[in-house]
DNA sequence: AAACGGATGGGCT
DNA sequence: GCCCATCCGTTTG
């Protein structure tokens, strides 16, 4: 297991949103460490009318037009946040959203942040992996290179085959095909 | 099993 | 002022 680069970042959107299921997540904190399977992840093209980018750069998505590899974290709901990583050339507003781990690491601490005993609650939605991961809002812009927040790429071959379906939990552009998640994993946010 | 609504506040027109 | 890249408990069929 070692850090993704740049490049591995610095490419199409859906490439990087496929490519990224399979490796783990890690954070260490003075808490603890925490780490996770991505299982399933959603694009986010910058001519998208479901992106935060489609309507040009604001102060909200400027990680996303910034170069590859760096967290964009933003609150929704009045209560949550949800991690993606930017994608494709410095410019371009494009990104991916990360929605769901299976838990590898630190699982008791991850129950005792999300409030919960159970493990399929863990991190089966993007809010709530966030808050399993114990990820903050002072992470924006992070690289993801570096510790403590890393993606760490998986060595060997990947064994499973990507489902891509309709994304979730959108009004306008829910027809894109741009989710992807590992067939038959059973963490999931959403069959 | 599915549908519904409340929580709760920042972003943007 | 309206819209959310959500979650969870409750109600309904």
């Amino acid at each position: 297991m070692k850090p993704l680069s740049r490049s591995f970042f610095k490419k199409p959107t859906i490439e990087v949103a496929k490519s990224l299921l399979g490796c783990h997540l890690i954070h260490e904190t003075p808490e603890g460490k925490t780490s996770g399977i991505i299982v399933e992840t959603e694009a986010y093209l910058h001519d998208d009318p479901a992106s935060h980018t489609f309507n040009g750069k604001t102060p909200r998505n400027t990680v996303m037009f910034g170069p590859p590899g760096k967290a964009y974290i933003y609150f929704t709901y009045g209560m949550y946040y949800c991690f993606n990583v930017s994608t494709n050339k410095e410019g371009i507003g494009e990104g991916v959203l990360i929605r769901a781990l299976e838990p590898l690491e630190g699982i008791d601490l991850m129950k005792k942040r999300r409030k919960t005993d159970k493990i399929k609650q863990l991190c089966s939605g993007p809010a709530k992996l966030v808050i399993a991961m114990g990820i903050k809002k002072t992470y924006l812009g992070h690289d993801l290179s570096n510790p403590p927040l890393q993606i760490l790429h998986s060595a060997g071959k990947k064994d499973f085959k990507i489902i891509k379906t309709e994304r979730i939990g959108i009004s306008t552009g829910r027809d894109l095909p741009h989710r992807f998640y590992i067939k038959g994993n059973e963490f999931i946010s959403k069959k």
